[in-house]
DNA sequence: AATTTATGTCAGCCATGTTGACTTTTTCGT
DNA sequence: ACGAAAAAGTCAACATGGCTGACATAAATT
């Protein structure tokens, strides 16, 4: 009888769950630890992909990125991923060298590298994607008929007040640039 | 005019924002972005206050489970974190060393380190709580009238279900011992 | 008494972050 | 037109926090 005191252990004799009839709200501690795991297993998602091919979850972000928003100036990533240029350098040569994402060098400056998903990197991002879709799909679903809602100005909330603007316009940018261009 | 054609510039000259009267429910990946950007804020309030002491991001989640979950034991942890004893270790001997953890051998199962916080593991969980709390708490206020029992379910149904009933049981267990000890 | 469990530790490696310094190309401002 | 500034890339060195493998100890279980 190993764990029969684990904190981690299958299942308690008969203790009432956290969302019974009688629960009340959730001290916000309680919300902190949700996200935490909620993200743990969130991004363990594309580890199964990754690993064969030898990557990492840095090689992900970028992919992901890159093809959801093609034409992003290195810079756009620098923003976002909130790195240093020498890290970003080190996991785009490597997504460039074998062929997952190509830079064009951009037309009004050409001081810019464009980045763009090659169609093995598009195959990939359409994999992470996906894989995690699937899980957030599940997810707004069983957050209730209004979830949806309330959890996109949850998570738009979430995010540090001056990015949010850039936030909102980085994603409705590649929604408008998704629908002219369908798949 | 550097970044006229940026991703992330300032502001847009008139552009309709993501919730707009008129928005359609927004693509799956879009809360996977989201979700992006609202993790990435949200566990970089601690920086500010790891940087001085000389920590990093692991010793903020090993001293947040530890304050949260006292006497749990160092198998708990490791469950909770998914990382390897080694790679705890080092963190932990750390804390223990510079005074914000302790362990003491199990009482009726002597083998076993139950980690508790010292006075100065405990004032240090409080002020990452309280950072954390208040991002928290505005973005609930943020996600509507229904908006944190939605978020509730949301977060629960993104833990992989095998997951599920043990993070609920683990979160409800510190709740009931948080009530029985207040502060 | 033998085995298993919980923990800890050493050694080395890998992924991915950091700083700092410097270069090249191109554009911008005056 | 020239000098400054911007975008990108690169080298070197280092830090953090993961990992594997091997092994040690104490206590509990069988």
């Amino acid at each position: 009888m190993a764990d029969i005191n684990s904190l981690m252990d299958p299942a308690p004799p008969s203790a009432a769950t956290v969302d019974e009839d009688t629960a009340v709200a959730l001290p916000l501690v309680d919300f902190i630890e949700l996200l935490f795991f909620a993200y743990r297993d969130f991004v363990g998602d594309p580890d199964q992909i990754l690993a064969p091919i030898g990557f990492g979850r840095a090689h992900h972000r970028v992919v992901h990125f890159v093809n959801r928003h093609p034409g992003m100036r290195v810079t756009d990533l620098l923003d976002i991923l909130r790195i240093t240029k020498q890290s970003l350098g080190r996991v785009l040569r490597e997504l460039v060298d074998e062929g997952f994402v190509e830079s064009r060098a951009g037309a009004s400056d050409r001081r810019q590298r464009l980045l763009f998903p090659t169609a093995k990197g598009e195959a990939l991002a359409r994999q992470f994607v996906g894989l995690q879709s699937r899980r957030m799909a599940t997810a707004l679903e069983a957050s209730g008929p209004d979830g949806r809602e309330a959890v996109q100005r949850f998570l738009i909330a979430m995010i540090d007040p001056e990015d949010r603007a850039a936030v909102e316009r980085l994603i409705e940018r590649a929604d408008r640039a998704a629908r002219a261009r369908p798949a």
